[in-house]
DNA sequence: AGCACTTGCTTGACACGTCACGGAAAACCC
DNA sequence: GGGTTTTCCGTGACGTGTCAAGCAAGTGCT
C-alpha cells in the first residue's frame, strides 16, 4: 500500500487523536491520586483486590487471576510478591496440581479494599460518568467495542 | 458525603468501565507493536520527535518541549538521555540563557521519523478512526473534553 | 555588591512492566 | 516406564516513569 492511500490526519482528527492520548494519561493519573489519597494502593492493587474480593473465598488460581485481568503471568507473579510484601494477599500452594498457586486475600487486603473503594467510585462517577447520558454511553460503548476488536492480535 | 450517594456501577456503567480501561491498555500497546516493527521507535520517541520537527528548525527549548507535550521536565530530561544515546536529537547550550538547553532534531531524527510516520498512521486510522462517522467523532471529541476538563487539577 | 529566591535542567533511588529464560510438575506418547 | 512436550510460576536484566533532591545560572531586593 503506497502513502497516498492514507493520508495524515486533518485537524479535527488531530484535535481528536491527541485529545484521546491525553485523556488516556491524564485520567489514570487522577484516578491514582486520587485513590493513594485514602488508601495506599494503587489502581492495578484495586484491580487485582476487585478481582479476588469477587472470586469465591477470596482466592483463585494465579493463572485464572492473570487471565481476568489480562495481564501477563510474570506482570502478575511480580505484582503479587509486592502485594504479598505488604500483606494484602498471600499465596498458598494449590494441592491438586503441584506447579499451581492459589492466591488469597487477607483480612487486611480486604480492609483496603472495602476502605478504599467508595471514595474510587466516587471519582470515577465524577470524573468520567457524570452527565454522560444513555445514548452516548451506547456510542462509547459501540466505538470501544470496535477498537478493541481490530486491536485483538 | 455518605457512601450512599455514590452508588457503585451498573452492569452497563461496568461493562463501559472495564472496556475503557482494556482499550487504554491495549490500544497503545498495538501502537506500540505497529510502531516498532518496521522503527526502533516507541509512541513516546515518535511523539517528542513529531514535536521537534513541528518546531523551526527543528528545534526546541527543553522546558518549552515538556510544557507542550505535558511531561515532567525529569521524565523528558530521562528521555531525551537515551534519545540522545541513540543518536536521534543533541542536546545544545542556550546562549542567551546559561541554565537552559535546546534540543534539535539529527538527521537520523528526522529520517527515523519519516520513514515511520506512514506506517503509525495508517494503523492510527485502522485501529482508531476506521468507521467513525462524523457525529460520533464530535460526540467522542465533546466526552473527552468534558472529562479532561474535570481531570485538570 | 550581597543575599535570598526563582528557574532550567539533571540526577539518583525506587516502583512498575516487558522480555527472555529457567525449574518444576503435569500431560502426552511410544 | 522413559522421554518429550506443555503448563504453571518465578527470576533477573533492562527500559521507563515518578519523586525528591541538587546544582548552576538568572532575577530581584536592599
Amino acid at each position: 500500500m503506497s502513502d497516498t492511500d492514507t493520508p495524515w490526519l486533518d485537524e479535527q482528527e488531530m484535535t481528536l487523536w491527541r485529545l484521546w492520548l491525553r485523556v488516556q494519561t491524564e485520567l489514570p493519573a487522577a484516578l491514582g491520586r486520587g485513590l493513594a489519597q485514602d488508601s495506599e494502593l494503587s489502581m492495578q492493587d484495586f484491580e487485582t483486590l476487585v478481582r479476588l474480593s469477587e472470586a469465591p473465598e477470596g482466592r483463585l488460581r494465579i493463572s485464572a487471576l492473570a487471565e481476568g485481568m489480562h495481564w501477563e503471568r510474570s506482570r502478575l507473579s511480580h505484582h503479587l510478591r509486592r502485594m504479598s510484601g505488604r500483606g494484602l494477599v498471600v499465596k498458598q500452594d494449590c494441592l491438586e496440581d503441584g506447579r499451581g498457586s492459589f492466591v488469597e486475600l487477607t483480612d487486611a487486603g480486604r480492609a483496603a479494599l472495602d476502605s478504599a473503594a467508595p471514595g474510587h467510585v466516587r471519582i470515577v462517577r465524577a470524573l468520567f460518568f457524570e452527565g454522560l447520558q444513555e445514548d452516548e454511553r451506547q456510542a462509547l460503548t459501540h466505538f470501544l467495542e470496535r477498537v478493541l476488536g481490530r486491536v485483538q492480535t
